[in-house]
DNA sequence: TTCGATTTGTCGTTTATGCAACACATTGAT
DNA sequence: ATCAATGTGTTGCATAAACGACAAATCGAA
């Protein structure tokens, strides 16, 4: 609430080499994608690109964490209880956003993309659960955050692979008894 | 030729000031136009503005003088000679520059276009004469120059005044004679 | 393998931009 | 006419970005 404004310059820059880097995915692979591509797309110095991230894996981190999310913002966490519902509209925007980079020549970023995901699920689940369960400890919480995470994402992974016949919606309520319990268990 | 290339930030900076006045001008008149409308669209600090520009005007000046260059650029001044036809095809590009203009909504800067026209048909004016007479001396062609660019200048007024129905080209030929018989007498 | 070319991180210095504050001018409503 | 609000142009200082250089790593072709 209270954070201080972000220097202007600092967000062109950082919209400049988000920009380049999509820009420049559609044309190649990520493995052939440089620093040096994107700094001079980007018509930025290269060490300002050092500035702002650690190295290439870093900048698609942060790309694809702020994707996501706004995929998963639509869903408003801040009111919504963990129940049955919010885990489909969740397991929903997961799938969508696969679709949306799939569509988008985004090849070979798979165990990082996986990693992101599950990242930020961990993250949405156990702010969730602390919402509902001020009273208990925090490792229980986050422990039951990680394994519905790696739950949910697993699910998605099915459902890619196997189960693009059915509807998410209809394929994640066939786990939603299994995930439920667990939850109510903390 | 010789010139270093300038700061990137600096050619970022102008281009954000520069297109956010284009913006902003083809929502308001000129005269409300603010330094502050502009910087605040451009999401730059109003500090930054006077740091390339003396104050709105002197934006507005660069501005014109840019996309009239644009125009005139077309014509090949390194190469033309000043001659008849090179005359038509400089007044055919400031017709269609006005008209570019008030098709933008740029009303009431009337007196500081005919300005920025006028000092830029004196440059080309006075170029293209230095090529030609080597030996003449300067304030001899420079006067030349300077009456060329007002007589030029007047003629589209005059042509945007009363003689639309006919074309540029055939309108400024008939003064044709004229001007080219003071180019010679230098 | 080896060698040259390219890329990667990093560093120190210079320059452009951000920011807050200021006195002054202009505007607009009462 | 007055007063508050807004815009103007300027300044000093803080910080991001540019630039050039560098050693090390990686890549590619002979």
């Amino acid at each position: 609430m209270t954070q201080s404004k972000t220097d202007p310059r600092v967000l062109r820059t950082r919209k400049l080499i988000m920009d380049s880097f999509i820009e420049l995915s559609g044309k190649k692979e990520f493995k052939d994608i440089t620093v040096k591509d994107i700094t001079s797309e980007a018509k930025i110095n290269r060490a300002t690109f050092y500035y702002h991230f650690e190295d290439i894996y870093d900048l698609l981190d942060k790309i694809l964490s702020e994707v996501l999310l706004i995929n998963l913002n639509a869903i408003d966490f801040e009111k919504s209880e963990l129940n049955e519902a919010s885990i489909i509209d969740i397991f929903v925007a997961i799938t969508d956003f696969q679709r949306a980079l799939s569509n988008r020549c985004h090849r070979g970023y798979d165990e990082t993309i996986a990693r992101i995901i599950r990242e930020q699920l961990e993250i949405i689940f156990y702010g969730m659960l602390r919402k509902q369960h001020t009273t208990e400890e925090d490792e229980s919480l986050k422990i039951t955050a990680v394994i519905l995470s790696w739950g949910v994402y697993g699910a998605s992974v099915e459902w890619r692979r196997n189960c693009k016949e059915s509807s998410p919606e209809a394929f994640i309520k066939s786990a939603i008894p299994f995930l439920m319990s667990g939850i109510e268990h903390v």
